[in-house]
DNA sequence: CAGCGCAGTATCGTATCCAAGAATGAAGCG
DNA sequence: CGCTTCATTCTTGGATACGATACTGCGCTG
């Protein structure tokens, strides 16, 4: 996006986002820039200008002059932004199909085929014995690998698609709305993923590689608009579990 | 000095932004702090933010510690940012079919017809006294005076379809996408724009507004396409004459 | 007792100041 | 005569100072 960019204002723009999605500033919150100043030590100036940054992404919203406060994005912004997001990864994989390198292509399949395999053996070491699922801590440890791996995983598949797109004005477009709060749901949501769910994930991104890997765009778009919308029902129906209230 | 306005930075960065647009400030320029604090009379401070907004939108780049350059888009910026365009205004388009009201359906086609029947009019004009078209002052400023109106309304026209796809979101995004550079070449186009461009985008216009009217998403989201893809191509062709060496 | 007004305080926005890094030009060297 | 290197200067980024404004709490009055 702007990698020439001052680097310490971006930074404290990210800090200050992540605090916002893990929590420790919750929706509401009054953030002042003298207070932030203090905790991330420095001058208010670098912290006022990563305000305005968050508030032009619309996380926080800043009145004239008011302290900063972070929005709660309701479960309508969620659907507005991933019918934007599918709209945009839909493209993206449909020019990915004319465009994306076959050294890529087969870096995704491997990739892929990893992972895959890696939740298939898992899955098989939860089913053949329920008890260690919950009780025996490697196991469950190893959930939470994978949990955290897919994390990864996902981010590098639709990054990578992205990037093969051939058109740089998508890649920032994508990384805008994606940066916003849409993340603090993914990561929130990604938690709280069944098997079935990752299992679904899967197949589906199987279904994008493959129309990649027949360089069929048509059917890579579909199948990545698919893939999002039925993402974008998993988050809101978590999001809405998670906050019945507002 | 000036607390008057709460926005003052973002009228600072649409005032340059407007001056970049012009040509007062060609692409390579260095924007200097210092110079701009003094021509728009503020302290550096404020002209900071707004660069730094620029920036963000792509406008301008900052290095570290290096004065701000007026980025000059490539025509492969151009095309790469009217796909994304064209993929979200059809998505704003088919929405619309879905949400659009009946009053603004009908404001929409009365602006239309109206203006569609000016230029019929003037056209008329002009091919029944071809030397006047351009010797005599009065249809010549005629002339001038629709090609204003033609840009304010094709602007409220895609706004107003915008608007009604009742997607927020979108709306915000396509914004962001729009007020770019893009706005740039399509104000410069646009003076070169000659009456069967005219005619063709009214067309044009029409197939979406039927779509509208007879509520079919996907007729009006790929008749918006259309649209958007064939101004691309205009407007490439035209920035192509205009910058050739670049 | 409640509503209004005023003063105090807190917080933001803008201006000014200082240090750090890059561009520029001159001087020395090959 | 050209290239490299160093010093000067210019510009930006961050810190701080100051003025303005909105919130808060208390007292006064109806």
């Amino acid at each position: 996006m702007t990698p020439d960019a001052p680097k310490l204002i971006e930074e404290l723009a990210d800090r200050i986002h992540s605090k916002i999605l893990s929590g420790d500033y919750p929706p509401g919150t009054r953030l002042k820039q003298e207070l932030l100043a203090q905790e991330f030590d420095v001058s208010r100036t670098p912290i006022r200008e990563a305000l305005s940054r968050l508030e032009a992404k619309g996380i926080v919203s800043q009145a004239q002059r008011r302290s900063a406060v972070v929005k709660s994005p309701s479960s309508r912004d969620i659907s507005e932004m991933y019918q934007v997001r599918a709209e945009l990864e839909g493209l993206a994989a449909q020019l990915s199909a004319r465009w994306i390198t076959d050294p890529q292509l087969e870096e995704l399949r491997s990739a892929h085929d990893a992972f895959a395999e890696a939740v298939r053996s898992l899955r098989a070491a939860r089913t053949s014995d329920v008890h260690a699922a919950t009780a025996n801590p490697s196991v469950s440890a190893s959930f939470e690998e994978a949990s955290r791996q897919w994390l990864e995983m996902n981010a590098r598949f639709h990054r990578t698609i992205c990037e093969s797109s051939n058109n740089r004005f998508l890649v920032r477009t994508l990384q805008d709305v994606t940066s916003g709060y849409a993340r603090s749901v993914m990561l929130s949501s990604a938690t709280g993923m069944n098997s079935y769910r990752i299992e679904t994930t899967i197949a589906q991104h199987e279904r994008i590689l493959r129309a990649l890997e027949e360089r069929e765009p048509g059917k890579a778009r579909r199948a990545m608009i698919e893939h999002i919308l039925g993402a974008s029902e998993f988050v809101i129906a978590s999001f809405a579990n998670l906050e019945p209230q507002s």
